[in-house]
DNA sequence: CGCCCGCTTGACACGAATCAAAAAGCGTGG
DNA sequence: CCACGCTTTTTGATTCGTGTCAAGCGGGCG
């Protein structure tokens, strides 16, 4: 195996820290204060550019978010530059929370995200709430990684995703959905444990399958979720 | 990949429900009666053999235990008995938080344990802290299973056992800890996504270079622990 | 003592990683 | 509008780590 020793902040693009500290950051570099400049605030809201870090894996303790459109990752790091995500957070959703006085992971924006601020503190059948779920989703997570194929995963993915960011909106015949692809093929494989050659040819297979369509890379539609759901839990080995 | 369809139900072979029934079972099988009769209750607390199931994922909502000494295994299972064990749970340490109202995983013993019923409903912030530190093993074990490789993980395992299990008596030279490896080479396979085989030859290439030692495969001396760090966090690939 | 089960070791197979290169998007500027 | 350069995705050839299969070993318990 092998890894570049790629230092954190080369992958950090803009911290949502400098946005809010508004003039205090003239002397950035012209990349970021051109993303800075598409930051839009309305009550207390904010809307963030694709590949904003919200916050970053052992500094102190940020504040929590939810998030109201777009998507956000939750990631750690080790040494070599191995990226592992913990989690892709979608609508209505919380992040921030199960930090200890510092961060144990990072958070960034994977599209055009709009966030907001949790002003009062959660009530302690909310954060437990918050906490259970997390438990669960990184308990699934768990069992995906230890123990299924990288086909399973891509499934699992592919119907985990379509739950957070699938529309309603189903003119589509049968279960069929549609929806954004917030994360790269490069997310895929740093949340599925996997590379992205490999996402990729999943993702072909599925295709020729006919299990999943796409035209576009980040624009799918599952359509036979049902048995997609078999291969994602391993009924059916795909081809 | 291949592998038997091994109902979960043959992997059990006592219950603690069982045991908590008394009289209500002098119908079961031979194995369940001869070890519910090693069971001793004393002020509330009770010593259950190894491999007593404590609660059964899918089932109903369990109630809780703090492990007062001696080890349980919380587990998944998929539908074709793929196994991932989800934490290792040593003495201080509670079981069977984060459940729903059906169990999401089971628990076992893997050494006699003594379990303690928690009576009292635990605080919020008593909780929230013991959620906190669930969640952060759970994405612990995630980084571990999505990037880490056989000796690394190994390395890992070892590591945090000899944190839940090792005794602060450190009569040998240097930082050298002993402790009882509750899980068997197969339970550690399945926590760690590995086979047997696997986990048995990073111990053997771990023990020949010098990192640690054993007689009995149950037994265990990390003679170089900050060694064997560097190689859990993949900064010495080992040999 | 001898069976059984867990552990170890070896030979081989296979799935996913790696390395490489072409194809497809996409913003930028002429 | 198209040409250019850069990034992301896809596809192909090959390597490598871990899984699979098989056989021995050893310790505990009946």
């Amino acid at each position: 195996m092998h890894f570049d020793a790629c230092p954190v902040a080369i992958r950090m693009s803009v911290m949502l820290s400098m946005l809010a500290d508004g003039e205090a950051h003239k002397a950035s570099s012209p990349a970021v204060v051109r993303n800075a400049l598409q930051r839009v605030r309305s009550e207390d809201h904010a809307l963030l550019p694709p590949r904003t870090t919200v916050f970053l894996e052992g500094f102190s303790r940020s504040p929590q978010y939810r998030v109201v459109d777009g998507c956000v990752a939750t990631s750690q790091t080790l040494s070599d530059g191995r990226r592992q995500i913990i989690d892709l957070v979608g609508p209505g959703r919380l992040v921030g929370l199960g930090l200890g006085d510092r961060n144990r992971y990072s958070a960034e924006t994977l599209g055009l995200t709009r966030l907001e601020p949790i002003a009062e503190p959660l009530s302690h059948g909310d954060l437990e709430t918050a906490l259970n779920e997390m438990l669960a989703r990184s308990q699934a997570l768990t069992m995906l990684l230890g123990r299924k194929t990288a086909p399973e995963r891509v499934a699992s993915a592919l119907l985990d995703l379509a739950g957070q960011f699938g529309r309603p909106a189903r003119q589509q015949k049968r279960g069929a959905v549609t929806f954004h692809l917030f994360p790269t093929r490069t997310d895929l494989a740093d949340w599925l444990g996997l590379t992205v050659e490999t996402v990729s040819r999943c993702f072909t297979r599925l295709k020729k399958a006919g299990l999943i369509d796409f035209q576009h890379s980040d624009r799918v539609t599952l359509l036979e979720p049902l048995h997609l759901a078999r291969v994602a839990s391993g009924d059916r080995p795909l081809s």
